[in-house]
DNA sequence: GAAAATGTTATCAT
DNA sequence: TATGATAACATTTT
């Protein structure tokens, strides 16, 4: 930590759910994870993994989250263009990405960081309910319109996630993650843990159509 | 009060 | 060596 005193804060950037500070020479990284917090000017009870007093007295505390250093310049090591919510966000860099792995799962492809970077499980389950997808789909079957449907999807419902967040109304406004049924057809949503890291997925098994490769 | 979960990464197997 | 499964971490919500 004594490599921080002293030191300029060049610029805070993000990637996703990367919290990036800027130093000259190297940066800070910090992921919030699960768990993590964070309080501007005020203090948590439980020990800050990070604090950061500045020379303007504004104070940076961050728990529970996970502290690292990265010694390479930021746009060496970062493509902006896969974060859903940068100003440099390219769609149609992501649908190439998603149309080289054909079949990857429409569950797993939305967590993938390197394709919708900042896309988490609750975003993924919205998504797909929004845009009709069964996460069993398989992205390469995917009819084009529908693809492209879904990379737009991830995109707007993410900047929407925000909003609601930030309103403290994310949770009443869930269509599907953690909802017990479809808005759409009244019928029970189908509950399971899917995909390559078993996330939880919330589906209406009569409008979020299955796509699959054919053999 | 137990169990599950907004996520990633280290480690061990294959 | 690359890929894949499992464990570990840590705090809030259900």
């Amino acid at each position: 930590m004594a490599r921080i005193q002293g030191q300029h804060i060049k610029s805070i950037r993000t990637w996703g759910k990367h919290f990036l500070i800027e130093l000259s020479g190297f940066s800070i990284r910090i992921h919030l994870l699960m768990f993590g917090s964070y309080r501007i000017n005020e203090r948590r009870e439980s020990p800050a993994r990070l604090s950061l007093q500045c020379s303007d007295h504004t104070e940076l505390n961050f728990y529970a989250c996970s502290v690292k250093f990265i010694e390479a310049e930021l746009d060496d090591v970062y493509d902006w263009s896969s974060d859903v919510m940068s100003d440099q966000w390219n769609p149609a860099a992501a649908r190439k990405k998603l149309r080289s792995s054909p079949q990857k799962l429409a569950c797993d492809a939305l967590l993938d960081q390197d394709i919708f970077s900042g896309v988490g499980n609750i975003i993924k389950n919205e998504v797909l309910f929004r845009v009709r997808v069964h996460p069993l789909s398989e992205i390469g079957a995917l009819p084009a319109i529908k693809l492209r449907s879904l990379v737009d999807e991830a995109r707007q419902y993410s900047f929407q996630f925000l909003e609601l967040k930030k309103a403290f109304v994310l949770r009443q406004h869930w269509l599907a993650h953690n909802k017990r049924t479809c808005p759409r057809c009244n019928i029970p949503y189908k509950r399971a843990h899917l995909g390559a890291t078993l996330r939880r997925s919330f589906f209406c098994e009569k409008c979020q159509k299955k796509y699959l490769l054919q053999i």
